[in-house]
DNA sequence: CGCATCATTGAGGGCTCTCAAGAACTGTGG
DNA sequence: CCACAGTTCTTGAGAGCCCTCAATGATGCG
């Protein structure tokens, strides 16, 4: 799905495509000779799960490449999405031993890996693992607020399109494009798992996909490429004050 | 609403109610004279806008006595409320100028405030209260997490049931009543601010509270004073695996 | 080609919202 | 102490949005 170097064994962090943008974004040389020392990496399969709610945590780590899901789920089966892990967002708290939420890999995942307790030693010691923490858990904070606003307020169809705008925008910073150029992106969830995202069915995402289609506000090339002619339009159907 | 001590100009941190569970929590003697060099005190009544989203903040802080609500709005008017502000609870965040959210008293409120660019200073300078942050934060983010479910998922009997626990299980910890009594607490919320809280209307909110009522999940004294003869039995109604 | 997975579409029902009226509580002034 | 407005809350009736159940269609892989 995304494209994903290839690696086996240890990497070069100076070389690391989320070096700038992880954890580990502030560190000193001599800092990151330190945590390459506690690193290891792994890999999964689109659709393995990489931890289970309630299982020990012997790691932390970040999305090297890939898209990674975390969700709650009740006893009835009923399941909630509650994060997006995207490449360099962090998995793991500091300081809980066991996992709070599954995670799952919806696409290849690489994962840069560091053993627990020594990397809770390293945050103790040096500020700029800590202060870059930080700084990524409020940004993670304000993105949940954000999706409460989409939970708690939106139609079906506001939602999907507040989904899809998150996408687009994402892409669009990646991509660099014009303003005007139309956006075109793969979806990296399943219908099923946009459902768990955007607290829907997947039979009325499905729905309201059809239906933005109809209405011209997207096109779709199969079931997973999707083009946005008017980017603005789009962020109109989402119902954010987009301003202009 | 909730008792509130009647403090006039400068509070000494050492006698504060909230020291050992603000952002000042972990600060030695010296880190917390330099705090008080830099602090404020302000009072809000309920009802009153504290700060509006968009404004400028020359402060952040911590909730003293009181509750406050953190929300936002679409255009249209439609509210979403995403954090519960108690006592001890921090206001801002470091290094953003502007506010991204609303924040409202609900009941009469006193925070405690640092001028924000000297406390940013002294987050560079010393660990302790960029630790303490770290851990609020990440604690703040598995709340909205949890909301998250009960936004997506759950019905409304089951919000109305997830909220009244929360606000059950915190009095049950500040009053540290034996196990089987029953627990008795006042509302902090409006119908329409649980409402907006919920992702609800308001008379939703009441036709499920008086339907708990009926139930005998919970009694009522007046609108606001409510009675949980048997949390267990809350507890089963939020939907939550309470075990046991 | 057949199977498995993922997605689309339809029909009907239920939960929550909208609109509306009235009741209960609060504070003010006579 | 009571009258009266203003706010907050409750309750009802009907509509609409989304869910549930079900069948069909697309896509990919052995």
């Amino acid at each position: 799905m995304l494209q994903e170097p290839i690696l086996t064994g240890t990497q070069n962090c100076a070389e690391c495509p989320i070096r700038h943008r992880a954890v580990c974004a502030r560190c000193e040389t001599d800092e990151l000779q330190r945590l390459e020392e506690v690193k290891y990496y792994r890999r999964f399969e689109a659709g393995q799960t990489i931890i289970w709610c309630g299982d020990r945590m012997d790691f932390v780590g970040s999305v090297v490449s890939g898209v990674a899901t975390l969700s709650q789920t009740m006893e009835d089966g009923r399941t909630q999405m509650v994060g997006l892990l995207l490449p360099s967002d962090f998995v793991g708290r500091p300081g809980r031993p066991v996992a709070a939420y599954d995670v799952t890999a919806t696409t290849d995942v690489l994962m840069c890996c560091f053993r627990k307790a020594p990397f809770e030693g390293l945050m103790a010691d040096t500020p700029h693992i800590a202060h870059r923490l930080l700084e990524m858990t409020l940004d993670e904070l304000d993105a949940a607020r954000e999706w409460m606003l989409v939970l708690g307020r939106k139609t079906a169809r506001e939602k999907i399109a507040s989904l899809l705008s998150i996408i687009a925008r994402r892409d669009a910073i990646l991509h660099q494009r014009s303003k005007d150029a139309p956006v075109v992106f793969d979806l990296p969830l399943t219908r099923e798992a946009m459902a768990d995202y955007l607290g829907l069915t997947l039979e009325t995402v499905s729905r309201q996909v059809s239906a933005l289609r109809k209405d011209g506000v997207i096109s779709l090339e199969g079931k997973r490429r999707i083009t946005v002619p008017d980017l603005s339009r789009l962020l109109d159907e989402a119902g954010d004050d987009s301003a202009t």
